[in-house]
DNA sequence: TATTGTTATACTCTATAACTATA
DNA sequence: TATAGTTATAGAGTATAACAATA
């Protein structure tokens, strides 16, 4: 077995992304107002890092500060997300999801997680603890790639 | 173990998007000339299907035939597609990779797979192999659902 | 003077509507 | 009359540049 990394990630790269298109096919479906992807990556931010700045969001979104500006004014405007002055200063501002920005995330994520365990339902038992085990393998690698890069 | 499967898809859902983020990343950073993401879908789906008219195109893309007629103007332009009037039906087009369009997407893919295996080498043998036992008991459940949509 | 965010403007991408050519 | 694709036009979304307010 000299390389078993290659064959590990060919794997990896065939089925992942087919999961994925499924993930986002049901999270499409049932997000109630229409969200673009970058309003709907803004509100799982948010989620993450209540409170954040708006230049936090725009970087790790990957917009520019006027373009994350804009999807702002739409977030606030639907009431999805509260921006105000930050405390200790005053160019800054502090965003936040409302409740109902976490209702609508919480939908779509729950939707997802419904459809994908229908799927699951045809497997046995065993086949199912052996895939909860393999994520809990591989999350850990793929979340350090990831902060490592900023 | 009365609900596994909703244990199961959760894991998945908080695992499969971080691994996803890092494969975009990486095929992103390769992709010579800048592809857009729907540019780079209609070259993969060519790849799986060559020959295909510019409908089948745009509907497994997800654009409309206008939206892909003109995208398709600057995929020919660039040389990554050759586009030709049908045998059968002169209305309708064949659309094909070129062998530059075939390479661009060669070094998209190989550059993702080796960044994937760099990031698997931390791993010992047996959990590698638990991946691709895991990859394999999911792939065929995910194409299933994928072609039950159209 | 540097930093945070907004406004002004232009460009790209996509969609809908109208059109051409073929079946 | 229906189908495959293109052209015309308009609406989102994003970027760069210029600006205002605060540190």
């Amino acid at each position: 077995m000299p390389n078993r990394a290659e064959e590990c990630s060919r794997e990896m790269l065939d089925t992942i992304p087919l999961i994925m298109c499924a993930i986002r096919a049901e999270m499409r479906r049932r997000r109630k107002p229409d969200l673009t992807v970058p309003q709907f990556r803004a509100l799982a931010y948010l989620h993450h890092f209540p409170n954040a700045s708006l230049s936090d969001v725009a970087e790790n979104v990957g917009l520019m500060l006027p373009s994350m500006s804009k999807l702002m004014d739409g977030l606030v405007l639907r009431g999805f997300v509260s921006r105000r002055e930050a405390a200790g200063d005053r160019r800054r501002i502090d965003l936040a999801l409302t409740s109902a920005g976490h209702t609508v995330l919480e939908l779509a994520y729950n939707a997802a997680q419904k459809h994908l365990a229908e799927l699951l339902r045809q497997l046995d038992a065993s086949q199912r603890a052996a895939i909860v085990r393999t994520m809990r393998v591989l999350r850990p690698i793929f979340t350090a790639a990831e902060t490592s890069k900023n």
